[in-house]
DNA sequence: ACGATATGTGAAAACGTTGCCATTCACAAG
DNA sequence: CTTGTGAATGGCAACGTTTTCACATATCGT
């Protein structure tokens, strides 16, 4: 049986003082007497009394949480972001997350509503319907702060503060870098059309592509997941294959490179392939895949500290949109083109 | 400046009903008179109500809160564990996540006392100090219920239920297949000392190698991470090479594929390479990973349903641990040894 | 030793809900 | 026309804390 956790009142009566007092020894110690304090001390100690923190939280109106929103957690990309926002973060807020990807087919609804007002502030981390319209309602209603980071803003979102990097530019940089190698045949893996990262991405190559006079129509979609990869690759290798793949991510990228190799094709010398993300294992893929990298671990920080920003003054819109830079990294995925 | 929220008073007011009423609209609809529902409702949406949820929960003494508690996100492990965990939870109760791993120096202390007591249970899928230790006291202190997953017990939390696999036993069927392929020398990269999982990894390893009258003394301890399994596999073929290096996880394990394809060493001719995990991308290195595999999914499942058991029995202790099947699953970084 | 100022303490009012109990009213059965 | 029943509603206490205010007592300068 749970036992009734000891109140306030509890420890109160023993030490006998007053509630009053109990509080204060909690909240304010220095404004008490020192041998009640020490009094009071013993009791709590005694019988490992602590605060019950919904009324707490309940009485401040206030609960110290920040909540990350995130699609799935299984990502290192992200986990740097996190790590990042909780640099900022780490003591003033305790920093918690939750996964936005649906599981059970669920409503997803309620539970969302519950557990963001519980909240203080939210860092998007995936801009995605249908979890973010929730919090965006919640924005608009409750005035919650919110930032968005890795992602563009969608048109819902259009007013958030966002903390990303300039997708369309660097897909298009790193297209011309492919193209500079001598490829002339490129075909893109993006992903999900509702996506706005990839969609950027997709542009910056297509536009890349339309600059230097080239086919840019060879898009494929996939899912974001090395699988998508694999099959976008097997579909890609079947007709008259490219000589460069572009993904819109490491990790299907990471699936063609596999795919490649089970042709017996390799990487660089019959086929280049080039990532985006540079997530922990693009650097030992075998080869080390070539990648534009994200500065993640900054994006966290910056995004953190534009909720803070948000949460100190409610009443001013923010700065909108910050653009960090990206970083095109050659490793040895990528090699010279037939052209 | 941050709008003061309607409240179930104001709505009351423009309704022309009591406080209770609107109270009952929102839990028990069944109970109220049909025009007044409709009036209430109609005023609710009209000035966008929605019921202070730290009231709630503090009134209802009730969060519907899970938390689940990792080292850290960036593994696809973790989230193939809490997508089983959710999928039982979701809909009963919102599965929120935090990190253990320390970010700031920060005494990670207090934070995370308030957060777990806005919970309802706690998953542990990390069971080392000193976010762990905490969440003890509180399951002691409150009657907390807790399950650990993924991680045999420490000492400190032998009474905990938990859910794992059987990391002594798998390790020692993959190092004696292992032995069975013909290999006589073999290293053991091991995880942090104070890893009860990787412990019992090594001592499954050092057992089976006892077992086969082999020498098992060639372990090497890293990080758990990509470096550090480069460095161990650094340190390891710096010397008398052995043909084959057994991995307490993957991440090392792809680690040490990188050092040795670095160093010219071909996978699995002139060296084996085994890990532990299976996480996403073993399948996909080049070569493909050897490893055994963890339900991951199953894991997650069935801690969740023993965390809904503690909940719903407060009293019973339940039973202990349990362990579910691991898998060797051979893909093409290992092959015969020279024996 | 006097009023003035600190200092320590307690009483009581919140915070926004929920749920028990009492009340009212309409209507059916006697 | 009374009485009993059930449905719909309102009043109010409670949940555990924090905080304001007032009060008592100790400390100080002169």
């Amino acid at each position: 049986m749970r036992l009734a956790s000891p109140t306030i009142v509890e420890v109160a009566k023993r030490a006998g003082v007053s509630i009053s007092t109990v509080s204060r020894c909690l909240n304010h110690p220095d404004k008490v007497g020192k041998k009640t304090l020490q009094r009071v001390r013993k009791v709590i100690d005694d019988i490992n009394f602590s605060p019950n923190a919904l009324a707490q939280s309940f009485r401040r109106g206030k609960t110290n949480i920040i909540l990350v929103v995130v699609h799935e957690i299984g990502s290192g990309l992200l986990s740097e972001v996190v790590g990042g926002i909780r640099s900022v973060l780490d003591g003033r807020y305790a920093v918690i997350l939750t996964e936005s990807r649906p599981d059970a087919a669920q409503p997803a609804s309620f539970i969302e509503m519950l557990v963001a007002k519980q909240v203080e502030g939210v860092i998007l981390l995936c801009s995605v319907p249908p979890f973010s319209r929730k919090i965006i309602e919640l924005n608009k209603a409750r005035n919650l702060p919110i930032v968005i980071g890795l992602e563009p803003l969608s048109d819902e979102l259009r007013k958030l503060p966002s903390v990303h990097i300039d997708n369309f530019a660097a897909a298009s940089e790193a297209t011309a870098y492919l193209i500079g190698l001598g490829h002339r045949r490129i075909a893109f893996v993006s992903g999900p059309r509702q996506s706005y990262v990839t969609l950027d991405r997709e542009r910056g190559f297509v536009a890349a592509m339309a600059d230097a006079g080239l086919d840019g129509s060879n898009v494929h979609y996939a899912d974001l997941s090395v699988n998508g990869g694999i099959n976008a690759a097997n579909d890609i290798l079947a007709g008259a294959p490219p000589s460069a793949i572009f993904c819109a991510n490491d990790d299907m990228a990471l699936g063609v490179m596999s795919a490649a190799a089970r042709r017996g094709l390799s990487i660089p010398d019959a086929l280049s392939v080039l990532g985006f993300d540079d997530m922990r294992y693009a650097a030992i893929a075998n080869p080390p895949l070539s990648t534009v990298a994200q500065p993640a671990r900054e994006i966290g920080i910056h995004a953190a500290r534009r909720l803070l920003d948000a949460i100190d003054n409610p009443d001013e819109p923010g700065r909108q949109t910050e653009i960090l830079q990206h970083r095109l990294v050659i490793r040895s995925s990528t090699g010279r083109g037939p052209g």
